[in-house]
DNA sequence: AAGTGTGAAAAGTTTCACAGCG
DNA sequence: CGCTGTGAAACTTTTCACACTT
């Protein structure tokens, strides 16, 4: 496969193109240029065309890029053409803003059960997603085949959870807890660390 | 100033070492290996000992880094020695998870006020921070000479609030809207996109 | 004229491997 | 002997500049 040399980074840019494009096709425009679309995504010109480069050839000299053509070609790399089914597990504070939260939704993500050891007060916060015992979790999970699992739990039993979803076939984390988790080479954990961000703002902030 | 040739990332990381040495701290151990915090770390210790070179020697040879001392270091550089007000802007369903969100008092930021267009809403939903009108933003952050804040806002509005954050002296901006925002140079932008990070795992697995 | 595609140079980052200290 | 500190090598990513197409 010839993934193996294109930067990892541009694989996050080109979500972050698709964003601009899916803006860009509401607003019914047909094409649009590396300049323009690069400005909007807050990259330089070069370094779009290069990763749009990486999958083939989209442009037309002189023209630009068509705006639908590119957004289709980017959400097949993605591997996003249909609806992909996600968990949630932990539906505290952070978790149930996510349950509540549109943003995944709205990029073709559809959150199918969340799992907490307390699923009926979940239940009672008017959460529409359907919220199970953590004990259901490998049971379910394999029953949707579900590939993608959102972790909200605290610190101390984040590891041993992250476990439990590989073992029960998930092969994408998407880690809120401030722990780096130990997983199988093959699975990928993508960490999201809030406190971090924050810290990481203060060093250039004087 | 020298920090011009230290790796942006290894900013980041020095965070994470800081996360590791502070449960080591609770644990009360003395000292620790490049190995093993590298380890904790989810780095290789060559690159740890890299990372802590660049702001002077606290290792011992033979021995290791004496844990305290290499935490105290690390605040220093990150300027956190002391608690860092923050605001944070948009109270909705993301927003007020996050006013409600331990993480941040923990790693010792202080959300010292919130804006809401619905101040009055926000409050009946049980937070203890201070919630006033968007309309107070600019005179109570240069009151409190507040630097850092939390944006929480619609896309659509989202530049518009950085633009008056940044005249009313916001230096460094936490982002959970997806749109890029414009911002004069001296202002640091740290974007957090969930539905990005999703997509992101997505491409990798299958 | 406008704007893509791309090799080659530059910049940035990680890893190696080992000298040197306690 | 164990473990840090570090120069040099290897690798990755970005930027440049321009040939080339419509």
């Amino acid at each position: 496969m010839d993934r193996i040399d294109i930067p990892k980074k541009a694989i996050y840019r080109l979500s972050i193109y698709h964003r601009c494009l899916q803006r860009l096709v509401e607003n019914e425009q047909q094409t649009v240029s590396s300049t323009a679309l690069a400005k909007a995504a807050g990259v330089k010109p070069a370094q779009l065309r290069k990763d749009l480069a990486y999958f083939g050839q989209f442009g037309t000299r002189g023209l630009g890029y068509p705006v639908e053509t590119l957004a289709t070609m980017i959400r097949d790399v993605l591997g996003r053409e249909k609806l992909q089914p996600v968990v949630l597990i932990g539906a505290g504070n952070l978790g149930s803003a996510l349950l509540r939260y549109q943003g995944f939704q709205k990029e073709g993500f559809e959150v199918v059960a969340a799992f907490d050891v307390d699923p009926e007060g979940v239940r009672a916060r008017g959460i529409n997603v359907p919220v199970f015992s953590e004990k259901e979790l490998e049971t379910r999970i394999a029953q949707e085949q579900v590939r993608l699992a959102i972790l909200c739990v605290p610190v101390n039993i984040a590891q041993s959870l992250a476990n439990r979803l590989v073992g029960a076939g998930v092969q994408g984390i998407l880690n809120f807890s401030p722990v780096m988790l130990d997983v199988p080479a093959e699975v990928v954990v993508n960490n999201v660390d809030l406190a971090l961000e924050l810290e990481h703002l203060s060093f250039f902030v004087r």
